[in-house]
DNA sequence: ACCTGAACACCGTTCAAGT
DNA sequence: ACCTGAACACCGTTCAAGT
């Protein structure tokens, strides 16, 4: 749904392709290529070269298309909120902020499970762009709703948004890492923790296992609804 | 005080200094440097072969002391925790355990702020070493004697610590891009969102200001508050 | 006006050849 | 046994030379 729209707009235009219209097709086909080579050989396995062969295009021509590397990472996080919007749909005008809100966190998790290595190269950034301006007034409309004034409906809409991204930051660079770095981080609790000697660190040796045994999500979820209720409490009270 | 700690140990075994003393001294220099050369060069700037050279080493040696890149990245991630160990010093037996997490969030925000490139580069991983295993061993200290059952205190300390790295994280991959890229990033909101057209986005125009006031260090005081209230009302309530 | 290949100054990592 | 330089297979980016 978010693909495609500067295909659809240069057809409604009518017949005439435009060279701004071809371009961003150009653009459009690159960020599609470069989502699925990331994802397929990892964040060091995404090269300007290599995506530029991906696409039977000489790399100078990419480097038309995108002034460097960093143009075309902003353009990836733009598509990320694209198909975290499509993956929110229609949101009922009557449903509660809080919902919205959680309908979001959704949605932002779910492109992070799917394209962990892009959202990993991503989430720190602004990019300013359309999807993410739509994204922005969503969020604001939601914490304005809330009846927080202006000021608190900004420190809060941002303290959600930077904690969810960060958190999904954290677990995508979890799992965009090399296998076996990967396997060295994921089994640290177990392997490190749960084999500690008697006397030192008694507390973490007593909770080992259940330090093996939280999930990103159930993290991810109260870390959520940590932020929503504060927000809610510093609306009403 | 945490530098040095190999060179102690080495003095206090009675002059004979072994091959393995000697190889964590050159380790922890390796490291020093490391973290020198990172926050003066950037992300990019911290290669294998560069920090061979700043320590008039062969690049061959470097590799005998760390068994890859990754493995050096470990160690700047265990550094960034003593450097956080060192900040929080010792800890009153009788502090209200919100004010020992609460020290430990500003200690890891002194770091990322002192050391942005370094903490950007380390923030999502898990080392296993020492320090790591202080800082565990505290933390969870503090949310067992919240009253928290042992499933619980696990899983406000994992989201606590990964909240507080994610958005330290975010912060400080903002401080470490190159200076153009940090620039385009940094005036996004003045630059696009107090610019936005009349009829689009109209929540967002008018908190345009807002949101470019809002600094870095309020969202993060927000989340840590927010997550201590959240653990506060499971364990009391 | 557009495309192209070669080049520049780098990477992480390895290994045969030296002392 | 240790150290070393050269090499391999890559990077991002630019630019002169072609059509």
């Amino acid at each position: 749904m978010a693909k495609n729209t500067a295909a659809a707009a240069a057809r409604a235009s009518g017949g005439g392709v435009t060279r701004q219209e071809r371009r961003s097709l150009r653009q459009e086909a690159a960020v599609n290529a470069a989502v699925r080579l990331a994802e397929r050989d990892g964040a060091a396995g995404l090269s300007m070269r290599k995506l530029a062969q991906e696409l039977d295009l000489d790399v100078t021509v990419l480097y038309r298309l995108f002034r460097d590397k960093d143009e075309l990472l902003l353009a990836l996080c733009e598509r990320t909120i694209e198909l975290a919007l499509d993956e929110i749909g229609e949101v009922p005008g009557a449903e509660p902020w809080q919902d919205t809100v959680r309908r979001v966190a959704e949605a932002t998790w779910e492109v992070q499970n799917r394209l962990p290595v892009t959202t990993a190269l991503t989430f720190a950034r602004t990019t300013g762009g359309p999807a993410e301006r739509r994204m922005v007034e969503l969020l604001l409309s939601c914490f304005t709703r809330s009846g927080l004034a202006p000021e608190r409906a900004v420190l809060f809409y941002l303290t959600f948004i930077d904690t969810a991204l960060g958190l999904c930051a954290h677990a995508a660079s979890l799992s965009s890492l090399n296998p076996e770095n990967r396997a060295k981080d994921d089994t640290t609790w177990t392997r490190v923790y749960a084999r500690l000697p008697e006397g030192d660190h008694p507390i973490t040796r007593t909770h080992a296992d259940e330090l093996a045994r939280v999930s990103r999500k159930a993290i991810y979820d109260t870390a959520v609804e940590a932020i929503l209720t504060a927000a809610e409490r510093a609306a009403t009270g």
